[in-house]
DNA sequence: TTGAAAGCGCTAACAG
DNA sequence: CTGTTAGCGCTTTCAA
């Protein structure tokens, strides 16, 4: 490819300096209107594009933004991508897309090409990198941490959901159309949402003086095999669960396909509670009640965040947290249970 | 954020010069091992992560792919992002996102931020650019296409699957049932994909000497309600079609509701079949018969050409294309006539 | 208001 | 095999 023209060659082209070329393209006012005009000319004569490596190397500020997740293939995922895509673009950013496939080892590769890039700053869903790694590469760079380990005491900045009152709701929800059988499905439990989720569904159930079988919680990965799996299993108990909130839509639709075998109709005789208000939801029959995360919304603040850091760089040394509401979204997977 | 220390402070630390870091850090095997110990050693105690930019810049040669999507919420174009973006970690490039929102102008600016960023090549999926414009810019940068406006004697290289005969693979599908009244749910006709799918489905008709009424062919967006409209449509006809072949996936999705509403069953009275193969397919009842674009393989096609081009910038200058075998993947969506 | 000049951190010749 | 040096294309003083 050629490799392209320089401010130079523009500079030549008008007749003026490099440094007016600069100040023109910087949007500099002091630059008379004359001369503005001849680069202006210049520039668009020649198809000039300025090369952004060099800026950011001279200037030593990146508009780029690092966002590494696990997978982008998870609807979830895609939706905070596109959160943070359109929030860094509307801010003049770019966004460096990184899949770590959940394989720690690749994490800790991508964020250290993110360092090399010198990017503006870096935004991680559902990180699991050890502790001291955050520690050191959050002296190097603005991170964001959307649903990851806890990282006490470190600098980095925290977006996330109502996940513990969210669960109350969802446990309020189901409590009020009676019933009293209430299943948990936890995902994976190293992160600060499962967790919180979890303590949001045990203090709703505390609350309501429900008790919980042991049999009603469990914990295990996000797929549908385990769905199924797992709804299998708690409605062939003695005395199984009416109602089941999952950790998210898919294990939600594990749990249709046990009830649909078993031949337990949905809702009349489960009530079903997804999370995450995937299009998956929507299209299911019948149509999924969820607890919709904001993803596009997480995406959006996460970028928020860092702006705010990178315009006021001596901000309080404090990390921030910003918290958003979760939403439960009523659809059609619950009903009232029939004595 | 500390600014980071450079090559030259590793050469004092390890007491050798600025050269004989570089020559540590590219692998250059002239490098007297107890040097490059005392490098290494010293880089490992500084922490020292090299200036990408910097290099970059003076190499003039990037090691970022950039690409732009329509949207990455439609689980099609995230397999695509997630393709593309594996790849390109394999091959030791990151991947910068953009996502146009089907918005010309952004895709324009975001086209010019890339060459700006003087990216090594740009992967494009549903390209509407200007003819003129993508001549332009194809000057200066590798560009690869997916599913997008034709443009001939552009050194654009293309990625595609089968359309054509994948079309008529499923009208044949259909046929072998016993279906001779069957639809066709087109999208937006201005990309390749489209136009090709469309002729596969004339030509597969024409084969079998079937009549293809003017209303069974339909042209629209590819939103659920569109499909739902004239999934209504066509099931109201005085000859309703009694197979219905959708360009995607969440047309597919609209007939599914079309045919409950008028009480049709899917598919002993009505045969749909999909297209692209997304998680939705899977969790629909009954599952949808749709066809694989292959789209994780597409996007690693993409990069795929253009590692090919960057190793051989003398390449030959005819564009390439890339075309993957598109497939029909059978679930319960379609059943044999019943008379 | 503008031009000249000094680098940003790195690679790639080149001499030694 | 290593050190020195000249830039990559740009921003940013600093004088003029």
């Amino acid at each position: 490819m050629p490799s392209g023209l320089t401010m130079k060659d523009v500079a030549k082209k008008a007749g003026v300096s490099l440094g007016t070329v600069s100040n023109v393209i910087n949007n500099i006012p002091s630059v008379k209107e004359e001369n503005r005009q001849k680069v202006l000319a210049a520039m668009e004569e020649m198809q000039f594009i300025p090369n952004m490596m060099a800026k950011q190397l001279r200037s030593s500020q990146s508009s780029i933004v690092g966002l590494i997740l696990p997978t982008i293939q998870n609807p979830y995922y895609a939706a905070l991508a596109e959160g943070v895509s359109s929030a860094a673009d509307a801010c003049e950013y770019s966004t460096m897309l990184f899949v770590n496939d959940r394989d720690p080892d690749k994490e800790i590769r991508m964020l250290g090409d993110l360092v090399s890039s010198r990017v503006a700053g870096v935004i991680i869903a559902k990180s699991s990198l050890p502790i001291d790694l955050m520690e050191e590469y959050s002296k190097r760079t603005s991170i964001v941490l959307l649903d990851s380990m806890m990282y006490s005491n470190l600098k980095v900045d925290v977006v996330s959901t109502t996940d513990y009152e969210v669960l109350m709701a969802a446990v309020k929800y189901v409590r009020e159309m009676g019933h009293s059988r209430i299943a948990y499905m936890a995902g994976d439990m190293i992160f600060t949402s499962a967790v919180n989720r979890m303590e949001g569904f045990k203090a709703a159930m505390h609350n309501y003086k429900l008790k919980i079988p042991e049999e009603y919680i469990t914990e295990d990965n996000y797929s549908l095999e385990s769905g199924y799996a797992r709804g299998v299993a708690l409605l062939s108990l003695t005395y199984p669960p009416t109602a089941i909130i999952c950790a998210n839509d898919i294990l939600a639709l594990g749990v249709y396909q046990a009830a649909e075998e078993l031949h337990i109709k949905i809702p009349e005789q489960l009530s079903v509670i997804g999370c995450d208000n995937t299009t998956l939801a929507h299209f299911v029959t019948p149509r999924l009640t969820t607890i919709d995360q904001q993803m596009h919304a997480q995406g959006a603040a996460a970028v928020q965040l860092l702006m705010k850091r990178l315009k006021n760089p001596s901000m309080n040394e404090m990390p921030r947290t910003y918290i958003l509401q979760a939403q439960l979204i009523e659809k059609n997977s619950c009903a009232p249970v029939k004595e």
